[in-house]
RNA sequence: GGCUAGGUGGCAGAGUGGUUAUGCAGCGGCCUGCAAAGCCGUGGACGCCGGUUCGAUUCCGACCCUAGCCUCCA
């Protein structure tokens, strides 16, 4: 069996093989470090961290994903809050390394930042001139999207079409209402570079191009991103590179996640309905954020809502109490694979929903099994498929202490237990029963075992 | 308007040219002092109209609807 990847230049799902019979390379768009991460930018991060994931098991990756720190939004919000721009960037990137962590991302093999990547922009901006697909214009530099004939392949948009179609007035400096900027001009109180045109600063673009090809190559296996991004950010990115390669192929598989809606609506700041990770994980584990990312496929539209957190949360506990109280299991699982049938389904274009489906057969089976041995087996395949997957991170009995609505303390609860126990021991079943009561009221589930009562939080 | 994706049972959400997705919720049973959890069983679906086919939710065409993109939003 190979991998299996939705490649969007093909608009197809193909069969994936690296340019190099044992290395990947992959890099993803990061984000623009001026805010705190939503939601919605945690989609492609968990998407993508499952896939290097998956990828890992068989390759020797080598996974990029950068920083954009510099960009006028950043400008924007330094001018706001009259904040240096190195203080505003420093203190998000640390902000999404720390929230995505949270959600079990792992951190990329490269992160690099834009600002670290001037000279390589500079550079590969001059070849493109040189080459003849690049013009200054007013200390601007632009890429001439007429130069290049295979422009819109990726996004599968005619040069012509987008003309047409065009809605925004075009600056009198372009050739062509399309090429973008490489390069622009930066008044002193912007942050600069010197260049040949002039003190200036690099279009978005530009950055991606210069820091895929200094750490994965001038040919990268996989491109990945929002889809959002595939116009034009992916198709300009695509045109720099190629061009300034000599008509090398750029990335060998673009894959793109869909785009995440809170509910049914799209999340905008008129709106007021942006989420931000760093608020959510006040009050929602990490892990669920993770499963609810990953409950629908990564090229679906995904609508999040309190339903969608919920059901995410249900599932964990379905998946925490297959596992509960099995002994060794954390020692266990570090020599046990993963389900095959699960990495079977991601390696199917990262088919999650399946993989879950195949998750909760598993935990239907090890809840089944009786046999000391065989369940200790059965839940070193829980954790090693968690493992996979980035669940089932938290001890079991954890998991279900979260009490986040209950004032009650452990101490409390686990008297009130005791005292409940008395009371079904003498048969004084009403006693027994209005503890109990009291303790669902204050959102704990007790559960009576064949090894005696536990409890969670319902 | 153009381009690209979608429209599946109460909800979420995979998949398939004829045979159980899965999770939650429902119903019946087992277990339990009663519950909860778990287990067993069960009802319920493929936007609309045509076409291909022995047979289509699955392929083809039209239509309706939804979403994203169309110069810097993942």
């Amino acid at each position: 069996m190979t991998i299996k990847l939705h490649d969007t230049r093909l608009g197809k799902k193909v069969d994936f093989g690296p340019l190099d019979d044992d290395k990947v390379t992959m890099y993803l768009c990061g984000p623009t470090v001026y805010n705190y991460a939503h939601i919605g930018n945690a989609r492609p991060a968990v998407v993508f961290d499952l896939l290097a994931r998956v990828l890992r098991r068989r390759y020797e990756l080598k996974f990029a994903r950068n920083f954009t720190d510099v960009d006028d939004k950043i400008n924007a919000a330094s001018l706001e809050t009259g904040k240096p721009i190195g203080e505003i960037t420093e203190k998000f990137m640390r902000i999404y390394n720390d929230d995505m962590a949270a959600l079990g991302v792992l951190p990329p093999d490269v992160e690099p930042r834009a600002t670290e990547h001037i000279a390589e922009m500079i550079a590969m901006i001059e070849t493109l001139i040189a080459r003849g697909f690049a013009y200054e214009a007013e200390g601007h530099v632009l890429f001439d999207v007429a130069a290049y004939e295979d422009y819109g392949a990726l996004s599968k948009r005619s040069l012509r079409e987008m003309i047409a179609g065009a809605r925004v007035e075009v600056a009198d400096y372009k050739r062509n209402s399309h090429d973008f900027v490489l390069w622009k001009p930066s008044t002193p109180e912007l942050p600069g570079w010197e260049s040949p045109w002039g003190r200036g600063r690099p279009g978005w673009h530009i950055e991606c191009s210069a820091m895929a090809e200094k750490h994965l190559g001038t040919t990268i296996d996989i491109h990945a991103g929002g889809q959002d991004l595939i116009f034009p950010h992916h198709e300009n990115e695509l045109a720099q590179s190629r061009c300034a390669h000599g008509g090398e192929e750029f990335a060998r598989y673009w894959v793109h996640n869909g785009f995440l809606s809170i509910d049914h609506e799209k999340m905008s700041k008129s709106l007021g309905n942006v989420l931000l990770v760093h608020k959510l994980i006040e009050t929602i584990p990490g892990e669920v954020i993770r499963l609810a990312l990953l409950s629908a496929h990564y090229r679906q539209p995904l609508d999040w809502s309190d339903e969608t957190v919920e059901s995410a949360r249900r599932m964990l506990d379905r998946l925490y109490g297959a596992v509960r109280g099995i002994d060794g299991s954390a020692a266990l699982s570090a020599a046990a694979e993963p389900l095959p049938s699960v990495v079977e389904a991601l390696e199917d274009d990262l088919n999650t929903p399946k993989a879950m489906a195949e998750f909760f057969g598993l935990a239907r089976e090890l809840n089944k099994a009786t046999d000391t041995g065989e369940r200790q087996r059965l839940a070193a395949a829980m954790f090693a498929t968690g493992d996979l997957l980035g669940l089932l991170q938290q001890d079991p009995e954890e998991w279900f202490a979260v009490a986040a609505d209950s004032a009650l303390s452990a101490e409390a609860i686990n008297e009130m237990i005791e005292k409940r126990n008395a009371a079904r021991s003498a048969k004084d079943f009403a006693t027994a029963d209005a503890l109990r009561d009291e303790l669902v009221a204050a959102g704990i589930q007790i559960e009576d075992g064949p090894g005696g009562t536990t409890w969670r939080r319902a």
